[in-house]
DNA sequence: ACTGTCGTGGGTAACGTTGCCCAAATGTTT
DNA sequence: AAACATTTGGGCAACGTTACCCACGACAGT
């Protein structure tokens, strides 16, 4: 039972005891500030080799920057997220930035204390994944720390926000059905359960891109929205719902791949068949849609690249909080697979 | 344009002038150390109340602890490990400690440096799930830091350990299709490329396992195992060999339930049928095994108790650093589903 | 009344890093 | 040769928190 010496943590003055220089200039070396010369940096980069040293981030914090961003993400179950976060750290794979990833922020309140957490980190910035806070409260954070919000359809001055054209997708989905002879679409919303923010919330545009889809169509009347929850259970049992109307819907537009994964359990249940019986369409995109077993008609959202783009933003900002902000707009396109067909004959 | 005041971060020596008491009163009462009466303690949470106070973790990571516990998980996209997540963050809820993951390390230097950065970030302790390190570099960062390793068979004096017994899980799918009937039963394995490690790596017991249980069925001759990585890509190239053979398996043992997920995908494509042409099982029992659209048979290992167990056992050893070190072994268990059936009759 | 003991509170020096300043040496212009 | 600019390096004081001490008063036991 080996008990291991706890070593002192080698810090900058042991590397310029070590380099005979200064603690200055080792700092400077460091960050690559003025005023180092070459035989300098040199001897200190050999110090800093020989003895293994690495800052510490929390002394850093404590000066000012961390070299750390934050990510929240809202349900890391859902198979969305992984790829946006995929595109955030591709993005700032050659800087010196390490991102870390802030799980499990059901509702508000966990999520004000997952920021906070963030903040009395002294994180650099971060990117906060489709929040579900009030306007005003991230409005308030940004005044904090720089921010980039995901998913939200805002425009702030000092925050940044990428988003996909929600009401163009939910279109996407529409028009697909349509064209495919379908007139009574439903849908599975997410329903939120702050009001301070509906209108912004990427859920909440879908929903209403898709009563304007139908509008534009001539299907007013046949609009017909549940309210459930972006998982896999709300799928399942608003399709439930859906399925025990006297008219049952000819196809479920579900607001998330996630979602439409539960519509499916519950078409199964009930012992129809897609596309034959019903047609079922996604939002995501998700590599699940893409399984030769689901082959799920979905809206592609590049997720990838909108966590690029938040990147990209997050660290403009960082290094000009005061410059402009940028609203990103990315626009969505259809995957057409299995689980979308001309509606039964009757 | 309103530019926000960057306002100061309220200390702990505003909240001691505020409650007028010493900075070292105010420090006893958030880590509710001995010396404080009742009345100084109600002052102070007045004044933390008025100030909206929070303590800063770098000042703290200064002097010791962060109140932060780091994750690393291998593979985001992989939907097992976010169940280990809820496991773990489930344990901490009550707590004071704030979990955050580092994520993307494919490979033995990309894991070095993020366990590094959690280290850099005076972390209280991390929690390494199926890490490709080498057990000499993870004894060496246990003996820095508190650490419990998920997934790996080892022991150490100075770590814990959380597994699965994945030499019993390999053997319940491999008795479960003999049972059906089956005997060319192949396995797609993960295969490690630092071989440093191999014997300690869940993948390769699972490959053992399934080895040991053919011979105990008497099945040694056909034992027929294919090396990819346990994603769907790997799954899906690796089926494809097997589907290629002069003497095509009846069933397909993936390692991992993504990787059974790119079989189902090769199986498909090639025109065949699940599970009448050929059975497929997997490992992990995620959520996706259990869409009515997959319906894949696959070995529970109990993620959520497994990040439950692991949270468990490090805020064990945070609290005694010498205390003797634990290895948990859970027991999987056999779900069975739609993709494993007795083989075709020939 | 005199010593201990306990409960309560505060003073102070770190922890590791960096931003601001100044000093010396070197180079350049008048 | 003097005045000035530039380069190169270092000293020092924070940043916010806590561990270790010590001081004071109250109270009990001799």
């Amino acid at each position: 039972m080996a008990r291991p010496v706890q070593q002192r943590r080698v810090t900058i003055v042991d590397v310029a005891r070590h380099a005979q220089v200064s603690t200055t200039a080792v700092s400077k070396v460091l960050r690559n500030a003025y005023g180092t010369s070459p035989a300098m940096r040199q001897k200190v980069h050999q110090a800093i080799a020989d003895l293994g040293y690495r800052p510490s981030a929390a002394a850093r914090g404590l000066r000012g920057q961390t070299y750390t961003l934050g990510v929240m993400v809202p349900d890391i179950a859902n198979p969305f997220f992984p790829e946006v976060l995929n595109g955030v750290t591709a993005s700032l794979d050659s800087t010196d930035y390490q991102v870390l990833l802030a799980p499990g922020c059901a509702g508000e309140q966990a999520e004000a204390r997952t920021i906070d957490s963030m903040i009395d980190r002294s994180m650099d910035g971060i990117i906060l994944i489709a929040p579900v806070s009030p306007r005003a409260h991230l409005e308030h954070i940004a005044g904090i720390i720089p921010t980039v919000i995901v998913g939200r359809h805002a425009r702030s001055a000092i925050f940044d926000t990428v988003a996909d054209d929600d009401i163009a997708g939910a279109a996407l989905v529409v028009d697909h059905l349509v064209e495919l002879g379908h007139r009574r679409i439903a849908h599975i919303e997410h329903l939120e359960t702050e009001p301070s923010c509906i209108e912004e919330m990427p859920n909440m545009i879908r929903a209403e891109g898709y009563r304007i889809a139908m509008r534009h169509r001539g299907l007013e009347s046949e609009i017909d929205v549940v309210s459930r929850t972006y998982t896999r259970e709300g799928g399942y049992t608003g399709a439930r719902e859906l399925l025990g109307r006297p008219q049952r819907p000819t196809a479920i537009f579900a607001g998330a791949d996630i979602a439409a994964m539960g519509v499916l359990d519950a078409v199964a249940e009930a012992g129809l068949s897609v596309p034959e019986d019903i047609s079922v369409a996604g939002y995501d995109n998700t590599t699940f849609a893409s399984f030769s077993q689901v082959s799920l008609t979905s809206v592609d959202q590049a997720g990838w690249q909108i966590g690029a783009d938040a990147a990209r933003l997050l660290l403009e900002r960082i290094a000009d909080r005061s410059r402009r902000s940028a609203q990103v707009k990315l626009s969505p396109s259809l995957v057409v697979r299995n689980t979308t067909a001309p509606p039964p004959a009757r």
